[in-house]
DNA sequence: GTCTATACTAGGATAGAC
DNA sequence: GTCTATCCTAGTATAGAC
C-alpha cells in the first residue's frame, strides 16, 4: 500500500482513517499525516472527500457507528440466543475493537476539541446507543428497565475507564480483567 | 484579565492553560489560542515559557500532579483520620476537579496525540499514583494488598469512565452516580 | 483516480523596542 | 514583562495534467 501507484478502495482509506484519528484525535492529524499513511497524495484525498479533513473525520465516526451496529448493537438484539452468549459477543468484540486494552476509543479522541473548533458529529451517540442495546437485551431477559439502565450504563464506564487507565499506567491486563466484571455484573441474577 | 496590558502571574497563566489543555488537548490548543485566552501576546508567553508550546504542556501537567497531590494524595495519606473521611474528600475533590462531570480529565485529553508528536511528558502517571495512594490508604485499614489494589483501580476506572460517557451522552448525573458508587466499593466491608 | 505544482492561511517561534 | 512586527514552517485546500 505504499510502493508506486496507490488505487485505494475508499473503504481502504477509511479503515486507515480510522487508526489515525482514533490515536491522534481530530487536531493531532493533518492531511499530511493521511497522506504519507496512505500512500495516497492530497488531491486524492480530497477526490474522494471533497470537504476536507472535516468530510474525513466524519466518514470515520460514520465507519466506527456502522462497525458497531454491525459488530455489538446487531447481536445484543437477537433475541433467538440466550443473553450470555449474547453478552460474550459483545465484550469479543469490544476486545477486539480496543485491541485488548491497547488501542484508544475514537469517541473518546474525537471528542477531545477545543470549543468552536470542528470534529464531534455527535460522536457521543455512537455510545448512547451501545448502552441502549444492552439495556434493552437485559429487559428482555426480563430485568427491569431501571436495573438494566443502571447495569448498562455501568458496562460501558467499566469498558471505557478501564481502557483508559490500562494505557495511561501501561498495566494492559486492566481492561481484561474489566471485561469479565462486566459480564459478572451485566449476567447477575 | 481582557482589558489593556496584562500583568499576569505565572500561576494565573498555567491555570488558563489547564483549562485550554484539559478541553483541546496538546494539538488542539494553539499558541495563539492561548495568547487570545490570557490577554498576553505570542512574546509574553514565550517569556514564561521559554521552550514554548511544549514548555508550557509540561507546566499544566506539573501543575495537575501538583493539584492532585496537595487535594487528593495527601488527604488519603493522613493516618490520623478515619478512611471513610478520608475517601470522602477524595471524592470532593473529584467532583470539584472534574466540574461535577461537565470537565474534560487533562490526562485522558494529553494522551490523544499522535506518534512521534510531542504532549505526554508521563502525564499517565498521574492516575498511577492516585492508584496507590488509595490501594495505601486501604491497605493501612486492613484490607489485603491485592484486594486493595483491585478496588483502587476499580475507583479510577468508574471515575474516568463516568466522566467519558457523562461528556458523550449529556447524562451528567452518571458522574454523581458513579461517585457515590465508587464510595461504596472502597468501603465495603 | 492519481499525480505534481502551487496558493493561501494558520501556527510556532524570534527580534527588538518600550 | 509586555508589545508590535516579522519570519518561517506546516497545514489546508485547489488547479490542471495524465
Amino acid at each position: 500500500m505504499k510502493s508506486g501507484q496507490a488505487t485505494s478502495s475508499k473503504e481502504e482509506i477509511v479503515a486507515e482513517l480510522f487508526r489515525l484519528f482514533r490515536c491522534g484525535g481530530y487536531e493531532g492529524v493533518s492531511v499530511g499525516d493521511i497522506s504519507k499513511a496512505t500512500g495516497l497524495g492530497k488531491s486524492s484525498l480530497y477526490h474522494h472527500f471533497p470537504g476536507g479533513k472535516s468530510d474525513m473525520a466524519t466518514a470515520v465516526v460514520a465507519f466506527a457507528r456502522d462497525w458497531i451496529g454491525t459488530h455489538i448493537l446487531v447481536p445484543l438484539k437477537d433475541e433467538s440466543r440466550p443473553l450470555d452468549t449474547r453478552v460474550d459477543d459483545m465484550l469479543d468484540a469490544a476486545r477486539q475493537l480496543y485491541g485488548g486494552g491497547t488501542s484508544p476509543c475514537l469517541v473518546a479522541s474525537m471528542m477531545v476539541t477545543a470549543d468552536g473548533k470542528p470534529a464531534d458529529n455527535n460522536v457521543g451517540t455512537i455510545l448512547s446507543d451501545w448502552i441502549a442495546a444492552i439495556s434493552s437485551a437485559l429487559q428482555q431477559a426480563g430485568i427491569g428497565k431501571s436495573e438494566a439502565d443502571a447495569r448498562a450504563t455501568g458496562a460501558l464506564i467499566r469498558i471505557e475507564g478501564a481502557l483508559l487507565i490500562a494505557r495511561a499506567t501501561g498495566r494492559i491486563e486492566v481492561f481484561e480483567t474489566a471485561l469479565e466484571e462486566t459480564r459478572d455484573s451485566l449476567l447477575a441474577p
